[in-house]
DNA sequence: GAGTGGTCTAGACCACCAA
DNA sequence: TGGTGGTCTAGACCACTCT
């Protein structure tokens, strides 16, 4: 016999995939299926959380358990133009904005996708991607020392937070002599963390999709690389490669 | 004031983050937090959940609550040979299997990634992708009506479970007379439902990893689509791109 | 058998939202 | 103000694992 939460669980998820509770509607509350079902209150409220940490349901209070809308938003993500792909995808309401910017010390982990040595001077940039109202994406971004440098001399500044660059990233690397190649683009998935959930306001039941990217130029010299994590129902990530056989 | 399980859910992380209490060791259990932290089983229960669905923990019932090791196992994914990858990068004891293979009728979703119209015939493939005793991807793959008679005519019948194909799908589409040019890729992640949960063992607080991929010939037309599902621990997806600016 | 986590109850009170 | 979900309790019994 299975357990009484998990018979409501399945009752009710049922339920929603056959569309009797369409997304944006409410499902039968703690009450409802306290009476209906003859169980005490944290029985009802455990079968919801299920659904809860499944992705199907949000529960609000004073309102009822919402059905969410579980379509993708499939905000195509083309490694070929980082920059100026936000806002064409993400629609009229997007923007994005530079929170943090400056020299550090390159860690362990930086230190070695950019293959210079760990402590060594690199630019680290805070981007974030809002959505409507919602941040939907927090980029981490680092430049070695030299194309820094190199970049400041052609006349911007990126380790001053205020400044508004004139062109993407790629285009002032050109122009500072470097020429992005390749990028090689990692993806995982996890459970966000707790700052994570707060700053995107993840809500319960939706993974953060966090890409690892890698430029190189054409000697196979990396020239930058970023760690990207979105609300995975707020992003995909989308390649095209061509096959070499 | 924050809520008591969140305080005990608090205490508990710091723990872990700071190797308190290690990757595979166990955290302080039920009862021991009733007692130090004065609040009722439910409570203590409560706070331990959070931690679960967070994947930092695995509740074992007769053992206590195990940390997890959250390390990614990065089963780095080239698409240029998806074939043979697997048996490579997650090890000796690997191991894949086609469980499923067959004729069936297009689906919407299928017919809109081959381009052929719904309801038209096409092979189905089901694999499973194991790595020691867990299964770790699903791949559902569908290739459109001409190219999958093009490669029984070639002397292999892929709508055969029981057939091992002596070479991957993309020499045997060669054969064929289809050259596989470009794989696009999009990557998304969410909660597994209940039976991607149950096949391929996923524990509490881990989402899956899916892949959509369409694979295409000179001429740009669909060759092969596929859907992965994959435990997001045991997986990532990893792509190398050319920049043609 | 001792100890772990899992289920369930009946009842209380609190926080929040909408009409 | 009435209805929603959130927190918490004290106590019972069950299912599982390890020794």
């Amino acid at each position: 016999m299975t357990t009484k939460h998990a018979e409501i669980t399945n009752d009710l998820r049922t339920g929603i995939d056959q569309g009797k509770y369409a997304p944006g509607s409410t499902i039968p509350g703690v009450v409802v299926l306290m009476r209906e079902y003859g169980v005490a209150r944290e029985t009802a409220r455990a079968a919801i959380a299920t659904l809860a940490h499944e992705g199907l349901v949000t529960p609000q209070r004073g309102v009822g358990t919402v059905v969410r809308d579980t379509t993708p938003v499939a905000l195509g993500y083309k490694p070929n133009a980082p920059a100026q792909v936000w806002a064409q995808q993400a629609g009229a309401n997007a923007k994005d904005e530079t929170v943090e910017a400056g020299w550090e010390a390159a860690d362990h982990e930086v230190a070695g996708r950019l293959e210079v040595p760990v402590d060594s001077q690199v630019i680290h940039l805070v981007r974030h991607y809002w959505k409507g109202l919602n941040v939907a994406q927090i980029r981490d971004q680092w430049l070695p020392e030299a194309i820094g440098t190199a970049i400041a001399q052609a006349g911007t500044d990126l380790s001053d937070t205020a400044s508004k660059p004139e062109a993407d990233l790629y285009t002032l690397m050109e122009r500072a002599g470097y020429r992005p190649a390749t990028v090689t683009e990692t993806v995982v998935a996890r459970m966000p963390d707790p700052s994570e959930r707060d700053t995107m306001e993840v809500p319960a039941g939706v993974p953060v999709l966090i890409t690892h990217r890698v430029t190189r130029d054409a000697e196979n010299k990396p020239v930058e690389t970023s760690t990207t994590v979105g609300c995975a129902d707020r992003m995909s990530a989308s390649f095209t490669v061509p096959l070499n056989r």
